[in-house]
RNA sequence: GGGGGCGUAGCUCAGUUGGUUAGAGUGUCGGCCUGUCACGCCGAAGGUCGCGGGUUCGAGCCCCGUCGCUCCCGCCA
């Protein structure tokens, strides 16, 4: 096509095209969102995608697109380079050569960076064709998941993943930079390593020299990251790949995310809370766009708190309900309402629902029956008659005037308002189910502010819970976590002291922004003899605690300093300066739910060649 | 493992109570068009209605099964 001669064998003066291309770079001299009004009368080479092609017959219009932007580029009929020009379709890869030139007054497109000029194409250079696209770059439509994730380079070149993805890469530059000045260093650790029995499923890597032993991807490098403490590293943090054979969510990659991971030797609990909190709200507030960010410090919730008044251990703080226990009102004489009696009775207010038509409250009680398994949502309208509030809706004639008002009162509700109630004989349905109405009404009475970012830690979480299957104590979070409990008292604890054990409470927090479960840690246990008597309660023999936490049990009987941790999710971080509510949206190469990669076909088969190296034979699940 | 939703042209979707040859937009191909930027106009090609079975004179539509995608529950220390 129209390639320069290198040969030399075309003369020319230093002003002739021939020079310019010989001196000019092969593929650009411009990138495709550079161009400005500037640039007008120079001779310039663009390199991309054709990203819309725009044919008046008399007049080829081409936008041109790259990593950093679109460019007009047009050709008339008369041009020797037409004839090219003509042939290029959606995405095929070309470069243009020609000279900037300024827009006419009418014809600048003010909506892209480039629109002050556009590019005459002397020279066109087909780099690569296009077949017809499964998947249409142009455009902000959605398509089908399972195309996007086959066809992922494609989907990658629209612009709002492209942004997103280069968005991530910011976020992820700037946690770096905020860590390292605090005085954080980057350590990596295993990627195979050993399976550990508490937590996820593990997925597991066979191991070829030792026939029917295993590794494990590291679920989290929980334990390297202690052992780096008692190393005496003293503030270490890694942008950590961590594994899980769960299955996911919208919230929840298959397979693999990235955390924050961070860990500090000699430090309390407020120690991390004062090294996290100005990285989470320096990275938020450097790519807010203008969405407010809560100020620091950010706020400190009881779990027992957070589960009565918001119903979750994860609340969603930009919306203002706020739910209140009123199992005692709905246990007093004159209240008739016997499906309420005796049980948790959490009243969830709904402040302007009075407005509401009857089909609104109905289809709240529809879905808190088949979506929650609850026997309904009871409710009561407030309504101000003559200085008084009176009660209207199933529920409202059981209650007398002074229960109606002091369940307005619990519930800061006045006239117009409306008061939904969760009732069940289990503490934790109630609040849940309270929780989970919250969130709706928040978000149906457009109550919930978006455009913002609220954070707050949720502190002292139980460090046991009991597991009713099973009948026997289980640890409620992270196994590693330092009971808040005298120690001497701690060692001495009977096993089957219930009541007493699921009352310990353990330095372990979380940190929660809008809703959404950014990360969990704890000042850790870094006592030997505290942690077996840890894991005897939950039912690990002291043998057995020594056999499978041998690495870390043995470290801490050689100086082990009192540290703790964090480690926040990079992905949902990513995912809520994005303004995305899918990890997909921010992740470059997502699997799908099923954990396939639909583009490079994994899981797949492997040759019986390679089983027998592993020492592994297939045995498949009978079908029924 | 369980529940909900979806599956019709390359892509996004419509398709009435079960009734003639399954439509639109977009993309593709062809023609026209010198200032568009979602260019416009005319025309054409493009369909195993996810797959299998059933009911029926007749099924995109109803029933059963199955597969795929997705959201949720379980699970996720």
């Amino acid at each position: 096509m129209c390639r320069p001669a290198l040969d030399g064998s075309r003369g020319g003066s230093p002003h002739s095209a021939f020079f310019l291309e010989v001196f000019m770079h092969a593929y650009r001299t411009h990138t495709c969102g550079q161009l400005r009004k500037e640039a007008v009368g120079q001779h310039v080479r663009l390199s991309g995608w054709v990203h819309r092609r725009r044919d008046h017959g008399g007049l080829l219009f081409i936008d041109l697109r790259d990593h950093y932007g679109v460019t007009q580029c047009v050709v008339e009929p008369d041009s020797p380079a037409f004839a090219e020009a003509d042939k290029c379709r959606s995405e095929w890869v070309i470069t243009v050569t020609g000279p900037v030139v300024a827009r006419t007054a009418e014809t600048v497109n003010r909506e892209l960076p480039t629109g002050e000029v556009e590019v005459r194409i002397e020279e066109v250079t087909i780099q690569s064709v296009a077949q017809e696209l499964p998947l249409p770059v142009f455009g902000e439509l959605d398509y089908p998941e399972d195309v996007r994730l086959k066809y992922r380079f494609l989907d990658l070149r629209r612009d709002r993943l492209h942004r997103n993805i280069t968005l991530r890469s910011k976020v992820i530059s700037s946690i770096r930079r905020r860590m390292i000045e605090q005085g954080f260093t980057e350590f990596q650790t295993p990627i195979l390593t050993a399976s550990s029995p508490e937590g996820a499923r593990d997925f597991l890597v066979p191991s070829r020299l030792h026939p029917g032993k295993f590794y494990a991807l590291p679920q989290a490098p929980q334990q390297f990251k202690q052992l780096i403490m008692v190393a005496g590293f003293d503030r270490y943090f890694q942008i950590a790949p961590c594994f899980r054979d769960e299955d996911a969510r919208a919230d929840r990659s298959p397979g693999e995310f990235y955390q924050l991971d961070l860990e500090m030797s000699f430090v309390t609990q407020e120690d991390v809370f004062a090294a996290v909190e100005p990285v989470l709200h320096g990275v938020f507030e450097e790519f807010s766009a203008g969405r407010a960010v809560n100020a620091l410090p950010f706020p400190r919730i009881p779990y027992e708190e957070s589960m009565l008044k918001y119903g979750v251990d994860k609340p969603d703080l930009r919306n203002p309900i706020v739910i209140a226990d009123v199992s005692d009102v709905f246990s007093r004489k004159d209240v008739e309402f016997k499906a309420f009696k005796d049980k948790t009775v959490r009243a969830i207010p709904a402040p302007g629902a009075g407005a509401q038509p009857r089909s609104f409250f109905d289809r709240l009680n529809d879905w808190a029956k088949s979506e929650m398994g609850a026997t309904g949502l009871g409710y009561v309208v407030f309504e101000s008659e003559g200085g008084k509030l009176a009660g209207k809706g199933p529920i409202a004639k059981f209650l007398p005037a002074d229960s109606l008002a002091l369940l307005a009162e619990r519930a800061n509700l006045v006239g117009g308002d409306a008061l939904f109630f969760s009732a069940d004989a289990k503490k934790d349905r109630a609040a849940a189910l309270a929780g989970q109405a919250r969130i709706r009404l928040g978000k149906e009475l457009g109550l919930t502010q978006e455009g913002r970012f609220e954070f707050c830690w949720i502190v002292d979480f139980p460090m046991y819970e009991w597991n009713e299957e099973e009948k026997k104590i289980d640890f409620s979070h992270n196994p590693f976590s330092m009971p808040n409990f005298d120690r001497t008292k701690f060692l001495a604890l009977d096993p089957n002291d219930r009541d007493t054990i699921l009352g310990i409470k353990a330095f372990q927090y979380d940190i929660v922004c809008n809703g959404v479960e950014l990360s969990s840690g704890a000042i850790r246990n870094h006592d030997p003899d505290v942690m077996l008597k840890a894991f005897e309660i939950a039912g690990y023999s002291r043998e057995v605690t020594e056999a499978k936490f041998s690495g870390m049990l043995n470290a801490f009987r050689y100086g082990a300093p009192p540290h703790g941790g964090t480690a926040p999710g990079i992905d949902r971080i990513v995912m809520l300066i994005a303004g995305e509510d899918n990890l997909r949206e921010v992740t470059m190469f997502p699997m799908n739910q099923q954990a396939e990669d639909l583009m490079m076909g994994a899981p797949g088969e492997v040759s019986q060649r390679q089983l027998r190296e592993l020492h592994i034979r297939i045995v498949q699940p009978e079908k029924g």
